[in-house]
RNA sequence: GGCAGGUUGCCCGAGUGGCCAAAGGGAGCGGACUGUAAAUCCGUCGGCUUAGCCUACGAAGGUUCGAAUCCUUCACCUGCCA
């Protein structure tokens, strides 16, 4: 994949708007100049808002690896300053979090951001930041003559987002004051590493231009500013929200690599173009073909087998995801399980959820559901009993007060849960 | 500081003393159809040891046989006035 590092700097622009990685720029004529002319320096930013990034964060991070790979050096920044304040919403005041946990999020994070990116000793070797090192020494008075004295309140009232807060249940002054630290973030960056370049995703446009504003005042340059699209599926929904309710994680321990896999290998047809174009390095021929393929053979899902296999790859690994192959051909079809040999089964189970559970107990199908996650308590697990989404060894199991025998027991002693379609688990089975 | 309005389940939003675990919508979940897709239809959607019990309508008290609904205090939000 790092391949097509020669690819020639001018060349990324073009690159990133047939991907459709373009929602917003600025002066794109003068970027391209830039980037032709030498190694270009970039960032975006990460706020630590949860314990880890999700597939949503993927895009801009992506980016920043497409223009390392084009020739420009990226900075990763992990928002230990920002994520103490948080980014106005379009409702509602944050919830603070704690500064210790804001803290251990950002530890976490930044090592997540690591892992786009290449860091070596060449120029466009990738710098690691976190912006609590620069704005946690500052003073208020600091702050307040060095950056507030550049921003007029009258422009901020104006921007969008404070305005529908006004018009709803107000803003606090703290948020109010996000755009001024992720600004000075990108000060700090220019004057320090020469960065001339912010991208993120378009809801941060605002704020990237605030930066851009500053800048040039402050220091009299012009930088620039580019926004990825906030990823929806083609219901306009807000991506990557399907898996029981709760986010795409990147960290395997919120959402395991089979999930993860599962969820792009169920991509709809209509989205997985669009995302074959956002999440891979696919070339445009290999894209054209797989949507292609999806276009007259969908039954297939090439296209989302394809997508599925390489983000897993890119997020987990190529072991991972070929477990994961694996245990999804293993587990999936509706073929008699009991055929499968204890080492096929161990990996595969080892891919998705588990839970040991002792025969002498007689636990019951809900018991079993329950004691291995697939439903968060015992009623979510009648129900879906009820409701015939309840499977044990791929045999749809109605009756709720059913008990396994050992005659039940695959090889290995497993027993595989499944609650409706594509959420699996197993439970292993010990005696005393 | 004063006055007025507001705070309901994951989200939006009805509900002004019993018929309220709380209308309706959305999301989610399960089923049918199919291709582990979309659309559609059906069902479901606080917890439990489930003919019952527990927890819940910003918080804490109170009135009442009985409160999301009335009263008091507190917190927060919004608007107007100072």
């Amino acid at each position: 994949m790092w391949g097509r590092i020669g690819v020639v700097g001018n060349d990324i622009l073009d690159e990133l708007e047939w991907r459709g990685l373009i929602a917003q720029s600025t002066d794109r004529d003068a970027l391209r100049r830039e980037l032709a002319e030498g190694v270009l320096t970039l960032y975006s930013g990460f706020d630590p808002t949860a314990p880890s990034l999700h597939a949503g964060n993927l895009v801009p991070l992506l980016a920043l690896r497409r223009f390392q790979q084009a020739g420009a050096r990226p900075i990763v920044l992990a928002g230990g300053a920002t994520g103490m304040i948080g980014d106005p919403r379009e409702v509602g005041e944050r919830s603070m979090n704690s500064a210790e946990t804001v803290t251990n999020w950002a530890e976490r994070i930044r090592g997540q951001l690591e892992r786009f990116v290449e860091f070596d000793d060449s120029p466009t070797g990738a710098l690691i930041a976190d912006n609590l090192d620069w704005t946690g020494p500052q003073t208020v008075l600091e702050f307040l003559r060095d950056v507030g004295k550049h921003f007029s309140i009258n422009v901020m009232l104006s921007r969008e987002t404070v305005k529908r807060r006004l018009a709803a249940d107000g803003m606090s002054y703290t948020e109010f004051s996000y755009l001024l630290l992720q600004s000075q973030d990108y000060l700090h960056l220019y004057r320090r590493h020469g960065c001339r370049l912010q991208i993120g995703g378009s809801d941060q446009w605002g704020n990237i231009v605030g930066g851009v504003e500053l800048v040039r005042r402050v220091e009299g340059a012009a930088v620039h500013a580019l926004t990825t699209p906030l990823v929806t599926d083609s219901e306009g929904r807000k991506f990557g929200k399907s898996t029981g309710g709760g986010s795409l994680w990147l960290d395997p321990e919120l959402t395991s690599p089979y999930a993860w896999y599962q969820y792009f290998l169920n991509v709809s047809d209509a989205d997985v173009g669009r995302y074959l174009r956002l999440f891979t390095f696919l070339s445009q021929e290999e894209i054209e073909e797989l949507e292609k393929s999806v276009a007259e053979r969908p039954h297939l899902r090439a296209g989302q087998r394809r997508l599925a296999e390489e983000l897993t790859t890119l997020v987990h690994g190529r072991r991972h995801t070929e477990q994961v192959i694996a245990a999804s051909g293993a587990l999936f079809g509706r073929g008699d399980l009991h055929d499968l040999d204890a080492s096929t089964l161990d990996a595969a189970l080892a891919e998705v959820p588990t839970a040991t559970v002792r025969l002498d107990e007689r636990p019951t199908v809900v018991d079993l559901l329950v004691a291995t996650g697939l439903a968060e308590s015992r009623g979510a697990a009648r129900r879906t009993v009820g409701e015939g989404g309840a499977y044990v060894n791929n045999v749809k199991v109605p009756d709720e007060q059913w008990i396994p025998e050992e005659a039940d027991l695959l090889p290995g002693r497993w027993l595989v849960l499944r609650r409706g379609k594509r959420n699996l688990a197993g439970a292993r089975v010990v005696t005393a």
